[in-house]
DNA sequence: TCGTATTGTTGCGCATCCGAAACAAAGCGA
DNA sequence: TCGCTTTGTTTCGGATGCGCAACAATACGA
């Protein structure tokens, strides 16, 4: 599947989404935190902090931080891996998942009627 | 013209943006910061700072401390409005043109290649 | 000219973030 | 058991953000 978008159109439609975010009111998030949070809904468990730091290319406090904004924002739970209790996993959420779905239906919405 | 996204596509291609960007080592803007940036490139001129915290539903306060950040950040330019001088007329630079292009292209690509 | 409205900025107290380094806790090899 | 490694968190000083209210500068009508 190949979506085919001009310049103008794919500031257009990352605008509008995030237009739309934010007059809706809800959380102001960085682009290293809905790239946290994506890569947690998006790839496959588990996740660690040394593993998003590493996909993300940032390091461990920075991960530490978001999780704990995001983890307050009930986005996203952390808990020890019982198996190495060294490791810390994070989990989805009900409210995380509802969340990006809504997120995406926004997106969906804004590329529907992109200006030609 | 019309284009369909599938809710995981669309998580997907803004997960995949943000990534670049990230890993890019570039800004971390914040969603309002994004916003704001877009608005000044994409809406027909001139801007003022009441204008674009209407138009994004946040205080003026808000835009102002943005316009501050990203200034320094040479992506955008104030300057007094001569025929009316308590406006502020938000301008546009190279460097955020460049930017945004960048930026735009790198949603183009992922766009592309977006799993089916 | 004088009062009032409009525009953008600043001050306040507080929360969050950064990078770098130090740190505690847990696992692991000899 | 005793280092050594790995993992995630915390600390430090400093930067940035927030909402809200007060503010200065400018415009404009009576």
């Amino acid at each position: 599947m190949t979506i085919s978008l001009r310049p103008s159109q794919a500031l257009s439609l990352w605008r509008d989404a995030a237009l739309s975010e934010v007059k809706g009111g809800h959380h102001d998030l960085s682009m290293r935190q809905m790239s946290i949070l994506l890569t947690v809904y998006l790839d496959a468990p588990p996740h660690t902090v040394r593993g998003l730091a590493s996909r993300l290319g940032v390091t461990k406090p920075v991960v530490t931080r978001a999780l704990d904004t995001m983890g307050q924002m009930k986005l996203l739970t952390r808990r020890r891996d019982p198996r190495d209790r060294r490791n810390v996993i994070i989990g989805r959420t009900l409210e995380g998942a509802l969340y990006l779905e809504r997120f995406a239906d926004s997106v969906i919405g804004h590329a529907r009627d992109l200006p030609r």
